[in-house]
DNA sequence: GATAGCGTGAAACAAACGTTTTAAACAACA
DNA sequence: TGTTGTTTAAAACGTTTGTTTCACGCTATC
């Protein structure tokens, strides 16, 4: 009874789920082989070391969702929307095509985000720098399309400004599986994946629209 | 020629320091023990495990940190201010005693914000259920501060916006060595950390502003 | 000044890790 | 049929990990 799917698609489904569950580092390349039914070594001849193994997981992730907001930035660009209602509409799609990674399996996004997250943290910054050059073009037309309806600011506000709401963004799908847990325990209210991530649109609009102040020292 | 400093407080310092530029797991109690001059076995001795230094750890960032907002809440209470007028202060003093944190060194305060990170996105959540305990009554405080100067919104709706708004603190500083490195190479920046800190206020205060919507299903 | 008890030093523990190596089985293609 | 590339199997590699053990030095109290 042969599985249908390639060694090299199970080893990387089974690296998802596991990557998700206890993050990198924690995370076996022997309990990933095992999980997905394969010989411990397939890993070093497929992807050459667990950092290949990695990258991979990663780029598929961003390959899809990269073709998928490319669309959508496109298509926005083509409507006549005030600068409001096209942000609106921008983080609508752009929540949409999250919750697209989210279809097979919904603890995928929160790997998702995770994987984002100690891009930006790890130290030397090899995942991220590798993310932000395969995926230039989408990651460029995000940015400008995204400035275009926000206050007038430098480049530099704008810089740090994308970044706290990335930040927003992916703090809330990272820990996505804790807060439902506890939203569930204190209030008695079971949110699923798309409640949560809808609630983020008004409150990412309203920071990308706040005022723009002069970088100076606290008081 | 013995150091003044005690054993456990040797260890502290260079934990911090070691979990804050390679993060737990990839830290090993030997590179820590190493740095602080002191015997491999002296960590279990004195703190029981590896997840006893870590708490450690953890508490005594927490501990200062809840004193003074404690003290800062009161007075911002004892205050008559409006809503908004309110909420700027609130994070102004809450960034205030969060550089407070980096003054003995200035990576303290991303290790820190790692430090929540992962006791978030952790998969038990031990860190996390043993800080809200341990420091229940400034949590309290601090959470009731700030939905009372809030658009008026169910609990469950202030529990979310309320990790929306950690997220973006979280992230932002949790990644703040990356991003004042990738901002002084693209725009000729060097952004110090007080800078950094300073322009999240008037982003959070328009996050907390935003206006509220019904949980719903997306389009 | 003997005797607890606490702290430290150095060594060893068992387990887990990523990676490599060897061999054999299987597929597709010339 | 023979050759080449892919996959499995099993074992071992050398490191590194957190933790434990035991003996020695110190200090304080009786």
């Amino acid at each position: 009874m042969a599985s249908k799917q390639s060694t090299v698609e199970r080893i990387l489904d089974a690296a998802e789920i596991e990557f998700g569950a206890h993050g990198f580092v924690e995370t076996s390349l022997r309990t990933i082989t095992s999980k997905a039914g394969v010989n411990l070594a397939a890993v070093n001849y497929h992807f050459g070391s667990k950092k290949g193994l990695i990258q991979a997981v990663a780029d598929r992730f961003f390959e899809p969702l990269s073709e998928g907001m490319i669309m959508r930035l496109q298509e926005l660009n083509q409507q006549q929307l005030d600068h409001h209602q096209a942000l609106v509409k921008f983080y609508q799609g752009m929540m949409l095509e999250l919750l697209n990674i989210a279809r097979r399996n919904p603890s995928r996004l929160a790997l998702f985000a995770r994987l984002i997250n100690s891009a930006y943290s790890q130290g030397q910054g090899h995942l991220r720098k590798h993310l932000t050059h395969q995926y230039a073009p989408a990651f460029m037309l995000l940015m400008q399309t995204m400035a275009n309806h926000m206050p007038a600011m430098s480049h530099e506000q704008f810089f740090w400004r994308f970044h706290h709401l990335l930040g927003m963004m992916i703090f809330t799908l990272a820990s996505s599986e804790s807060l439902t847990d506890i939203c569930a325990a204190e209030y008695d209210a079971e949110r699923s994946l798309p409640e949560v991530v809808q609630q983020l649109v008004p409150v990412l609009v309203a920071a990308a629209e706040a005022p723009v102040t002069a970088i100076e020292k606290l008081a």
